[in-house]
Formats: C-alpha cells, sequence, structure tokens
DNA sequence: ACACTATATGCGCCAAGACGCATACATACA
DNA sequence: TGTATGTATGCGTCTTGGCGCATATAGTGT
C-alpha cells in the first residue's frame, strides 16, 4: 500500500497496466535516470506488487497477480486513480510506442 | 492516496468507515496521545479524504462522499484492506464502544 | 578472456514527515 | 468574565526515504 503511494511508482504501475514492460522502455517513457527507475522497481517487487521476468540482458515487469481481496482492490483503484495523474496519458502513449518500436529488447 | 498510506492513517479511516467518530472516540480506540491523532486527522480532511462538523466542543470525523471516479475506488479497497490490518477488529469494537458508551460527547 | 550492454546496488546527502511536548484556540457553563 | 474541557497547532528532534553518483553484477557476443 505504501509502496503504491509514492508518486513515481504510481506513474510506474500505470505504465504496467498496459502490460509488460522492459527496464529501458520505461526509463524512456518516464524521462529519469536508470537507476532511480530500477530502484522503484525493486521496492514494487519486494511489495509483491510487480514481477520481474528475465529475458537475456533485459528485465520485463508486470503487475503481480493480486494475492488477496485487498491488492485486488487495490489494482482496480489503481486504474481509475491513473487516469487522474498529471501528464499521464502521454507518458503511456509513449511507452507503448518504445514497446513497439523495439530499440532495445 | 499518499494520505492514506501512512499506518496510523490507514487505522483511522478503519474507524470512521464504522461511521462518524468524535476524536476522543479514535484517541481512545487507539490508544495514541491526542495531539498525534488531531494532526493525522488534520491530513485526512486536508486530502480530502475525511469531513469535519463541530459539535459544540466536539468534532465529529467522517469519511468523506468520493469526489472521483478514483476516489471512490480508493475508499472500497481501504474497505477490504482494512480486514488485512494487524489487531483492526479490536480497535474497531473499541471504538463502537466507545461510541455507544457515551462518556463524551 | 575480453568488451559491451542492461540492470541492480552501495553510499552519502538532503528533504519530507512522524512524533512528543507544550501551548494556543474554541466552546460551554457558572 | 473566569474556568474547565475538547481539539488544534507551533516547534524541535529524529527517522525514513527519495535522489544522484559511481560501481557492481548478469548476460551476450566476438
Amino acid at each position: 500500500m505504501a509502496a503504491a503511494a509514492e508518486p513515481t511508482r504510481l506513474r510506474l504501475l500505470a505504465l504496467l497496466a498496459g502490460g509488460e514492460a522492459c527496464v529501458c522502455d520505461l526509463v524512456g517513457a518516464l524521462d529519469l535516470p536508470q537507476p532511480l527507475v530500477s530502484r522503484h522497481l525493486g521496492v514494487l517487487r519486494r511489495a509483491g506488487l510487480v514481477t520481474a521476468r528475465r529475458d537475456g540482458l533485459w528485465m520485463h515487469y508486470a503487475l503481480a497477480v493480486p494475492r488477496s481481496a485487498g491488492h485486488a482492490k487495490l489494482l482496480e483503484a489503481l486504474a481509475a486513480l491513473h487516469a487522474e495523474i498529471e501528464g499521464i496519458q502521454a507518458q503511456v502513449r509513449r511507452c507503448s510506442a518504445l514497446r513497439a518500436g523495439r530499440t532495445c529488447c
């Protein structure tokens, strides 16, 4: 819960709500330093909110399947809250474009 | 969102989910110093999550009616998460007992 | 083995925020 | 107007956590 409250992590969760993504795409979409994004993803992973999958050099992150009723409801709430984040749509689009462009993985 | 993530405030929201309550009942239920509870309630109020109503000497706090889809979904998620908080049931019962006992307001 | 790329982590700095304490404020009542 | 009670706030302290930077780790290809 506290893990999802941080603004940058809220944005990461919004991007991942659009499907699995690798770190480089998330970095490109949010325009933040890679170590910062990686650290936030680590927090989300340890909180059980996202899962990580290694594919060669790349790590793919995705929303975790809910482990409790509260978790499931939280994901619903996040989905609704994402729409209310300033400038998030552009970042979601950029993330999708990066995914489609396949510049990295 | 960030306002609801703090553990003590999460408990306060859980107590208020059972209905309006005055500060003294919340203090008694959580067994925390009054200034601390008052300060947390102020944070929740400024975040738009609760509303305050004065009744003589007493302030009655209640969950605010949702102002957005995200807010409404967040309340649902909180309701589900409340059940997963350590020892919250006893505190909710104590709050109800205090309300019923009418020792203060 | 070496170089290269993607990702993770150790370390230090700094700001945000939670807490305790004292005290101010608001209201009721004599 | 004075006192008592419930609630809010100012202030100092200390911890937590976000951030930048450098570097470590994991994997790929030559």
